[in-house]
DNA sequence: ACAAACTTGTTGCAAATGCAACGAATTCTG
DNA sequence: CAGAATTCGTTGCATTTGCAACAAGTTTGT
C-alpha cells in the first residue's frame, strides 16, 4: 500500500520525460561528434554548422544562415569572423544589397568538407543501423516536433 | 547527368542529419519548457533539473545529481547555491561523509514543485498526444541512443 | 597507523552565449 | 522624393559554461 498522504503527482520521472530524454540524446550525440569535428578539423558545432551549410548552398549570408540552421545571427557572425580568419571561408559584401555579407567556401575549406562530409555521413548510416526499425517512427517524430514547436507556440 | 567532377559526397543534407535534428528538437522543446519554468517559477533548466531530482529521491549529493541527472558538477553545485539563496533546497554536511552535502526540498521547494509538476506531466502527455503512433518508436530509438552513447564510444 | 591515492564540491578563469543597441543600408509610405 | 520604419550584421555587456585546480575528507595498501 502506498502512503495516502502523498498525491503521487502522477508520480513524475525525469527519466521518462520526452524533452529531458530529447536533450540528453542530442547532448550526446552533439558530443560525439564535436570529439571529432574538433580534435581533426579544430571546429566547433557552430563552425561546423556554418561550413556544412556553405557546403550545400555554395553562397549564404549571415541572415540565410540564421534562418537556415537555427542559430543566433551573433553566434552565426561570430563563427564567420573564426572561420575567415583561418581562412576557410571568405566574406564580402553583396553587390545587390549592402547590407548582406556573402559567405562562401575558400579552396581551403572546400577541402576540409571534402574530407569531413564522407564522416558525417558514415556516421548518419551508423545511427540508422543502432535505430533499425525504430529510425522511420523517430525520424518522423523529430519531423513533427520541430514542426509544432518551430514558432512560439504553447 | 550529373557533373561527373563532384563526387556528390552522399549528397550530403544537414537538414536530413539525425544529430543535428535531434539538437535541433531539443532545443525547441527546452526553449519551449523554459519560458515556462522562468516565467512561472524564475527557473532556468538547470535549476529545474536539480529541482526534479530532488523532489524524486528526496534527498541527493551534489555528485548523485550530477550522475542521475547529466550536468556538470560545477553546474549542479551552482544551481543548487542560486537555489539555497532563494530558500528551494536545503544544504547540510552529510554526517557519514563530511566531504557529500545533502541537498533537499524545503517546504517552499516543496510547494513549487507540487504546482510545477502537473503542468510537466501534462506537457508529456501533449507530446504524447501530438507524437501519436511515433511515440513508442521514438521512445524506444531514444533509449537505444542514449545507452549507446553513454559512454565515451566512437 | 600512516602515507599515497582517490573522491567530493567549490571556485577562478577563459571562452561561449544571448540579448540589446548600434550604424549602415534598404524598403515603405504618403 | 523625403522621412519613417525595417533589415542586416557586428559588438558591448552581463551571464553562463566547461575545465582545471584546489581544499577537505575518505579509502586503500602495506
Amino acid at each position: 500500500m502506498t502512503d495516502p498522504k502523498k498525491p503521487q503527482a502522477a508520480a513524475f520521472d525525469l527519466a521518462r520525460f520526452s524533452p529531458y530524454r530529447v536533450a540528453l540524446a542530442a547532448q550526446l550525440l552533439s558530443e560525439t561528434l564535436a570529439r571529432v569535428y574538433r580534435a581533426r578539423f579544430g571546429l566547433s558545432i557552430p563552425d561546423w554548422r556554418v561550413m556544412v551549410h556553405l557546403s550545400q548552398s555554395g553562397r549564404a549570408s549571415v541572415r540565410d544562415i540564421e534562418a537556415q540552421v537555427v542559430m543566433e545571427k551573433s553566434k552565426v557572425s561570430r563563427a564567420a569572423a573564426r572561420l575567415e580568419a583561418r581562412d576557410l571561408i571568405a566574406k564580402r559584401q553583396s553587390e545587390t544589397d549592402k547590407r548582406l555579407v556573402e559567405l562562401t567556401l575558400t579552396e581551403a575549406g572546400q577541402a576540409m568538407m571534402d574530407e569531413l562530409l564522407p564522416l558525417a555521413a558514415q556516421f548518419q548510416a551508423r545511427i540508422e543501423t543502432q535505430l533499425g526499425e525504430d529510425f522511420a517512427g523517430f525520424d518522423a517524430a523529430l519531423s513533427r516536433i520541430i514542426e509544432a514547436y518551430n514558432d512560439r507556440s504553447l
